[in-house]
DNA sequence: AAGTCGATATCGCCA
DNA sequence: TGGCGATGTCGACTT
């Protein structure tokens, strides 16, 4: 046994190459350096990480902080493992996009290591989503507006497909665009690319409205939303939809 | 000792909470499963994931395959750890974005845990990114167009930032709009939006250029390029800016 | 295969 | 801190 609290190099080539033919998820906390050619091109220093290699060719090298990995290959990888006086290497490639793509780890010390099949369906049940949004909205038009009568959903124009495009109790055709998160300036260019190609089709005085719908607006869209004439509902994509302030109420 | 391959449940508690003590990284393989409640709703059916509590306190779970995790909580999240029967559970939660996230790990089989203290800098080189091509472009502006005059980078407009604003040959003004990757119809649109702008800053017959780089272009967006009159240049984001295909051989 | 768009997007920059 | 755009975006769905 070796005086430090670290797995041999050996050991860890040999681990990792029946895990690869096992299937095996294979996780790593390591001291390493990595390289990166695809894309773009990285270096990555020396540094504590986690490597994460996947059944499916996946790699995920993770610093100790953040969401995403500081280096990965994408499904479809294939990796090879080396060994060298004191390093361990391990080389992926990705030839499933555009261009191939090439990660090197080479690693100086290794701490943990472990292995194991994991099973997993793909089955998860998300709600919440702009999706499930419209159809709530589908389900029940009034959220939109009193007596709303929706016509067609993701309504194919020229200029991409609109969210909901229904009547008003006055019969104006009416143009929903739907945001699970706050409206952006282009959300609004969006909507305005829309009324443009649609109101082409139609008579040059035919009025028709737009209707943005999100939980919030930024300032800058807000400016846009009354340059163009076009209204903003707010809504909480968990509960039900909600007018502007001023009309909060009624559905308190 | 067990007779499976497995770790206790109290085992692993106490090093769960050692680890976070010690700003450890704890890695888990293990049966569970996932519920979140936050921006949207979400549940996880039991299956075998890899589990990863960082220093910061992101939680990730992964599965098998895929590059992104099944579920997370980003940074600043806090965890808890707690024992049931026959059941381990992490719960996290995160207030440091709008409104509060919850996740809930339910383990029921712990197959391997590792912790340990990763120390790692933030130190990454990166090129190939649209930044790098500005510079480079702003370097030696004639692999835009000979003669090309740089005036200003990310020049503020009311419709947002123009990557590089210029003169050509004739002394007319010229909008780049820069993309590392294919040109789709959103960026012709923010193309136009900046062009509308400046246009209207200036008399109404004032002659202005709108260029699009990028390695390539989407059918729609080349069909929106030709109807605003503005021009594509193909460019490598890894290499030296090319001319469109009738041009391509005074550079090879 | 390519295009298009949503995402619990995340992340960094700048006002 | 909020707004805004890039990302080696990823991933699902449509044509």
């Amino acid at each position: 046994m070796t005086a430090t609290d670290t797995i041999s190099i050996t050991d860890a080539a040999s681990q990792i190459r029946t895990g690869k033919q096992r299937n095996s998820v294979i996780t790593i906390h390591c001291n390493c350096e990595v390289y990166y050619d695809g894309r773009a091109r990285s270096d990555l220093h020396g540094g504590d990480r986690q490597i994460t290699l996947k059944s499916d060719g996946t790699v995920l090298v993770h610093g100790p902080d953040g969401y995403k990995p500081r280096n990965w290959l994408t499904p479809g990888s294939s990796t090879t493992v080396s060994v060298q006086e004191n390093t361990l290497s391990i080389e992926g490639r990705s030839t499933t996009g555009e261009g191939v793509e090439e990660l090197t780890i080479t690693i100086s010390t290794i701490y943990d290591l472990m292995t194991r099949r994991l099973i997993d369906g793909r089955e998860k049940e998300l709600t919440g989503t702009e999706a499930d949004l419209k159809a709530r909205l589908v389900d029940d038009p009034d959220l939109i507006e009193d007596g709303f009568r929706v016509s067609e959903t993701e309504w194919e124009t020229d200029a991409g497909p609109v969210d909901i495009y229904g009547f008003d109790t006055d019969g104006v055709p009416v143009l929903v665009e739907l945001k699970r998160r706050q409206i952006d300036p282009d959300a609004v260019h969006q909507l305005q690319r829309y009324m443009q190609v649609t109101n082409a089709d139609r008579a040059a005085d035919a009025s028709i409205r737009g209707i943005l719908i999100a939980p919030t607006i930024s300032d800058r869209a807000e400016a846009l939303v009354e340059e163009h004439g076009f209204e903003f509902k707010m809504h909480d994509p968990r509960r039900k939809i909600s007018g502007t302030a001023s009309t909060l109420d009624q559905f308190q």
